[in-house]
DNA sequence: ACGATACATGCAGAAACGTGCAAGAACAGG
DNA sequence: CCTGTTCTTGCACGTTTCTGCATGTATCGT
């Protein structure tokens, strides 16, 4: 058994079973608890996983996601989503994907700003209900977990009903080759069917997202309007990006 | 049972129950009362409870952080939810309606029960991603400010689309005469397509709602399977809807 | 005031842990 | 193909942590 695939597997049995008994993962693959012990070490120095006495427990979901990922860049996605709330033109209608770049984005919206606000997202939702003067609409469908958002075919096909100016979307990789990607099938499904929906379509990227990719590919350069990122215009990604007509607009 | 899962599970119970008897605890999860004890005082120290003699409590509100805010739910509603919790069967299938009392239930419900939500509320699902093994599915629709969830046309087709063993309703009003009634006509149509969608319909209602009446009937008493509340059950409105047959489940 | 119960503390055995080390596998370079 | 290097893995050893029991004390209800 390699020793990425033993790493797969405790994921795998922490998402499945909510807990690691290090002994017992032992005897099932037939190694010492001192390799399940390593990995679990280095799985929870990767933020993976938190290290208990006797195994290991998965990282709270409310801490892990929200306050983890918030906290790997605040500022750029902060200055990420105030250029795109620029881009809301009062009365407008806009598609907002799920992610803390899209939370950001309806925190930088103005309050009183007359808007329609199309989602997937109900941790979107919620955060709008603040906005008196905002239309809300959701999409409902099976909420996937790992993202916290509606996928699958109902929520597919409930995007079809709708139709907005803008759709701003979030993406886990933004590559030249690989283009914009994302690290589940349904929801980079579900990313396209909101694009479709709007007449221009921005990838909201703040700057560690560039030039990585994972492995579902979201939407070619060419379906979309242009990159909302906080990265340096010559970075040689970006410039590579531009260079092959996307229009790149730079967050400061 | 690993020590670290066991301090969740006290927490997890502390939050659901409002209270932990070191003794019970000891004898369910077969271990000794020291142990108990020992946990229980780790946790104080960190702030998490307050340790009693006996077991302990939660933490009081003022000083509450994120985990023990979970149970500041007045008590009324806490207590209310508590039994609809418990009517909910691993791997059954439930409609939850929106509001306090209804997020109340979300957090009673055990965090490692297998089981289907369906709701309307984006507060709600957002709050259940923290169940791990909870099926969340998302009924779209326009979003209505005033409460905080999909109503109108698109969401009582998308409810025409599940069924459930399950549906727990909130409302403002419970009177013998005019039934159960709620402040707006949209929300009492969408509170009407629910119930049509599930084999038993509960009502959630905490005493202050007992007697009063709001201007939009919901569902006459004959179709709804039972009413839980906390209020006295000899006072006389429960005494007189319990005359008519309805089911009246008391939660103390 | 008194018995019952809950508690803190100390202790001992067991289990889990970290570290250093050596054997073996994987790999790169010559 | 050989060799040196690096990485992984399991084992041994000393240390830390956990847990239940025993003991004496504090607290509660009657």
């Amino acid at each position: 058994m390699l020793a990425a695939e033993r790493r797969e597997h405790l994921l795998d049995l922490l998402a499945r079973e909510g807990k690691i008994v290090a002994k017992d993962v032992a005897a099932e693959l037939g190694i010492s608890e001192d390799s399940v012990r390593r990995d679990l070490r280095d799985l929870a120095s990767e933020g993976l996983c938190q290290r208990v006495y006797g195994g290991a427990l998965p990282v709270s979901p409310a801490v892990a996601n929200y306050r983890a990922r918030q906290s790997v860049a605040p500022d750029g996605k902060r200055k990420v989503a105030a250029v795109a709330a620029g881009l809301v033109r009062p009365g407008g209608a806009l598609i907002l994907d799920g992610g803390t770049t899209a939370l950001a984005v309806v925190h930088a919206l103005p309050r009183d700003l007359p808007c329609t606000v199309i989602t997937h997202s109900p941790t979107i939702a919620a955060a709008l209900i603040d906005h008196a003067s905002a239309e809300i609409y959701l999409l409902g469908g099976r909420i996937f977990k790992h993202s916290a958002v509606a996928c699958g075919a109902a929520a597919v096909e409930a995007a079809q009903n709708v139709s907005a100016d803008l759709c701003f979307l979030g993406v886990t990789g933004v590559h030249p080759d690989a283009g914009l990607t994302t690290g589940d099938a349904e929801e980079a499904a579900m990313k396209r069917a909101l694009a479709a929906r709007a007449a221009d379509t921005y990838v909201l990227a703040s700057s560690e997202k560039i030039g990585t990719a994972s492995r579902f590919r979201v939407l070619p350069w060419e379906e979309i309007s242009g990159l909302i990122t906080d990265a340096d215009p010559h970075d040689p990604v970006i410039e590579e990006l531009a260079g092959r007509g996307v229009e790149v607009l730079r967050a400061r």
